[in-house]
DNA sequence: CACGAGACCTGTTCGC
DNA sequence: TGCGAACAGGTCTCGT
C-alpha cells in the first residue's frame, strides 16, 4: 500500500483525527505496548516503554514514505513498508488482529499500528537526521524544477524504474506511482537514465508530480484487504490492467518484470528503448 | 559500481 | 474441493 500519497493520506488523518476522533497534536502517551519486539528498529522494547511514556506529541508530518511525530525531546519514525497502517481509535476498541505497537492516550483514544506482514518499523530517536538525511529530494518539493531533475538524472546509468523507486534519489515513489508516472510521461520503464532529453525530464517531472497529486486528492490507492478509504485504484491507467486496452492507443498494457519488480507499459506508447544507441 | 537473489512476513488468488 | 505456487504497496544485505 504506502508509498508518498498513502503515507500522506495517513499523515494528515493523524494531524487532524478521523471518525470524530481528535488528532494526535497536543496528546500526552499515557502508557505504550509492544506487541511485536521486531516493530521496533530502536530502541528495545523496555527501554521505548520508559523513554515514551508520559512525553506529548507536537506535530504529526510526512518526509518521503516516513511518518515523523515530534514527541520531544524525541521523534517517532514509522515506515509502514508493504502492509503497515497507523489508526487512531476509542480506547475501547478491541485489539486488531496484526497490532503490532500501541500509544495510550490521555483522551480515551489510542495509537494502534497495525502491520500484517510484519515488514513495517518504528525508531524513537533523538537524531532523526541520522535516517531521513539518507532520502533524497521530495517529489513534490516546489523548489524541484525541471533542470535540476536533470541535472540529477543525466549523470545515472541506472534504468529509469529502479532509479525513481531509489529513496535515496527521489523519496516517495513506489512501483504503483512509478509505472503511472512513466506511463503518463510516455516513457519506458527500461530507458537508461543518461539517455533522456531534457523535454522529456520536464514531462516525467510533471508527471510524477501529477499522479502523486491526484493520489493524494484521492486519499491514496486501496487494494486487496490491506489499507482503506482510499480510491485512486480505480484510475490506474497501466498498474495491474495487464492485457487491457491503453486508454491512449488501445494496445494490450504489457507487464514485464524490471529490477525484480512488476512492471506495467503500455507497448506502443512507451516504445521499447533502442539498444544499438545506447 | 551495478545488478540480482534472498531474506523478512502473512494473506489472497490462481492453476491444476 | 484441495493444495501448492505465484504474487503483493518496501527495503536491506550479501554475493558476483
Amino acid at each position: 500500500m504506502p508509498e508518498l500519497p498513502e503515507v500522506e493520506t495517513i499523515a494528515r488523518t493523524l494531524r487532524l483525527g478521523s471518525n470524530g476522533l481528535p488528532g494526535l497534536p497536543g496528546r500526552t502517551i499515557t502508557q505504550a505496548l509492544v506487541l511485536w519486539e521486531r516493530t521496533l528498529a530502536e530502541p528495545a522494547s523496555q527501554e521505548f516503554l520508559n523513554a515514551i511514556q508520559g512525553l506529548t506529541i507536537q506535530t504529526v508530518s510526512r518526509r518521503g514514505k516516513y511518518l515523523v511525530l515530534e514527541i520531544p525531546p524525541f521523534n517517532l519514525l514509522i515506515h509502514l513498508r508493504m502492509s503497515g497502517d497507523v489508526r487512531i481509535e476509542p480506547l475501547s476498541t478491541q485489539q486488531q488482529k496484526h497490532d503490532r505497537v500501541i500509544l495510550l492516550l490521555d483522551n480515551d483514544t489510542r495509537m494502534a499500528f497495525n502491520d500484517t506482514r510484519k515488514f513495517g518499523r518504528m525508531w524513537l530517536t533523538k537524531n532523526p537526521e541520522r535516517i531521513l538525511d539518507r532520502l533524497g529530494i521530495d517529489p513534490l518539493n516546489i523548489l524541484l524544477q525541471p533542470e535540476e531533475f536533470y541535472a540529477c538524472l543525466h549523470p545515472k546509468k541506472k534504468m529509469l524504474k529502479p532509479l525513481l523507486m531509489d529513496q535515496s534519489f527521489l523519496a516517495g515513489l513506489g512501483n504503483i506511482y512509478t509505472d503511472e508516472a512513466l506511463y503518463q510521461a510516455r516513457l519506458h520503464p527500461t530507458l537508461r537514465a543518461n539517455s533522456i532529453t531534457l523535454e522529456q525530464t520536464k514531462h516525467l517531472l510533471c508527471a510524477i508530480q501529477s499522479v502523486l497529486t491526484e493520489g493524494i486528492a484521492r486519499n491514496g490507492a486501496s487494494i486487496d484487504w490491506v489499507y482503506r478509504g482510499g480510491t485512486f485504484q480505480n484510475h490506474f491507467k497501466v498498474y495491474r490492467q495487464t492485457g487491457k486496452p491503453c486508454q491512449t492507443c488501445g494496445s494490450p498494457v504489457c507487464r514485464i518484470i524490471v529490477g525484480q519488480r512488476s512492471t506495467h507499459y503500455c507497448p506502443t506508447c512507451q516504445p521499447e528503448p533502442n539498444h544499438r544507441e545506447v
